[in-house]
DNA sequence: ACCTGAACACCGTTCAAGT
DNA sequence: ACCTGAACACCGTTCAAGT
């Protein structure tokens, strides 16, 4: 229904939109084709296989990250990466699983990785202890968005699986909290965390 | 093989099995049926779809979790908690991107967040801040076993659609703690994240 | 109630043929 | 070089038939 001329950008782009719309099981080789108006094997002439195709799509759309001036304050360097990191991937709530597991490879993600370090470098982290801090800040990053996007998937029915069911008075707690659980701010919320993360990182710097 | 009666937990446990050993791909109702010696569609006497048996398989892992006693010193206890669904999780790294992007609806996740609340609440947490200091930590925790699952995972080949390799001179920061990113002790860093993580949600305790 | 084989509507991908 | 339809080896699942 498209109808442009094919290349593999436009074939990760419209994948891209299919998976939005659609979710990930939606993405088949036939359904994008005709999404494009073109014949399944015509896909082939673009792009080798199917995962390749998904790898490019995830790349399309992480490279939506823009990343920082160098000269920027170092922290504020690092909190505009992972904010933007939390962007794109919210932008994309089907993809979260595979931007979240997949390592940082592709060109972007190494870019994306390099001003991260150089960021908590500069910040005065030596080069000794700039990884794991990098990896303290990223699995919060990684775990909040992941969090987040469950939110923002639709809910399976529950498995017939889970026969025994709970009794709500054996949760108290959850009884007690369950307003805040699901009515919370994800924004107020990613900032606390970038600020916490940040008090953390504070400790690894120079000579501790 | 196999061969022992059928039941829906033997058919969990057998397609945990496989998907251990060969991935969550090699997970088809026809190669699981066969894996256990019987024909395709007897597996559907006791699963409903193959959706539900991947439910129930997640919970079947899952299920593993240890939750400390109620009576626990409290910061301990959510430790506890925290240690065992990294310990779990990394029991079956092909699972993880199930596990930490479903939401906890079963009745084994309904009782990690009860204990993990508790814990919380008993630290001196009080309810309105409790669920995002769980959140904070569960960001943490989700986020550092996706990291690290990536080290448990075979290494696909690179996507012929990142066609810009990127000089490795433009790097200089990944270049510089390179064995850092290789060679890591995530059992250290998981500890330190713990602590880090208490330490910050020490300051949400209470009259603060 | 549990198990089975054939069949149906899908997949990704190979191949030979076209332009 | 790019596109195509037929075909192959797979999927999940429905159905009718067995015990």
């Amino acid at each position: 229904l498209t109808k442009v001329a094919l290349s593999p950008d436009g074939i990760f782009r419209a994948a891209l939109r299919l998976v939005d719309a659609a979710g990930l099981d939606a993405l088949t080789m036939r359904r994008l084709a005709t999404e494009l108006g073109v014949a399944t094997m015509s896909l082939y002439s673009h792009v080798p296989t199917k995962d390749d195709l998904v790898v490019g799509m995830v790349d399309l759309a992480t490279r939506e990250i823009r990343l920082p001036e160098a000269t920027a304050e170092p922290w504020e360097a690092w909190k505009t990466i992972t904010r933007e990191f939390r962007r794109v991937s919210l932008l994309h709530p089907n993809l979260v699983g595979l931007i979240v597991l997949r390592p940082p490879r592709g060109a972007q993600g190494l870019r994306t990785l390099e001003a991260a370090l150089d960021a908590l470098r500069r910040a005065g982290i030596p080069a000794s202890r700039a990884a794991s801090a990098y990896r303290l800040a990223a699995s919060f990053a990684i775990g909040f968005v992941t969090l987040e996007s469950r939110f923002f998937r639709p809910v399976e029915p529950t498995a017939a699986a889970d026969v025994t069911p709970i009794d709500p008075s054996e949760l108290p707690r959850i009884g007690e909290v369950a307003r805040y659980l699901v009515d919370w701010d994800a924004d107020v919320e990613f900032e606390a965390g970038l600020d916490a993360m940040m008090g953390v990182m504070r400790g690894l710097v120079d000579g501790d």
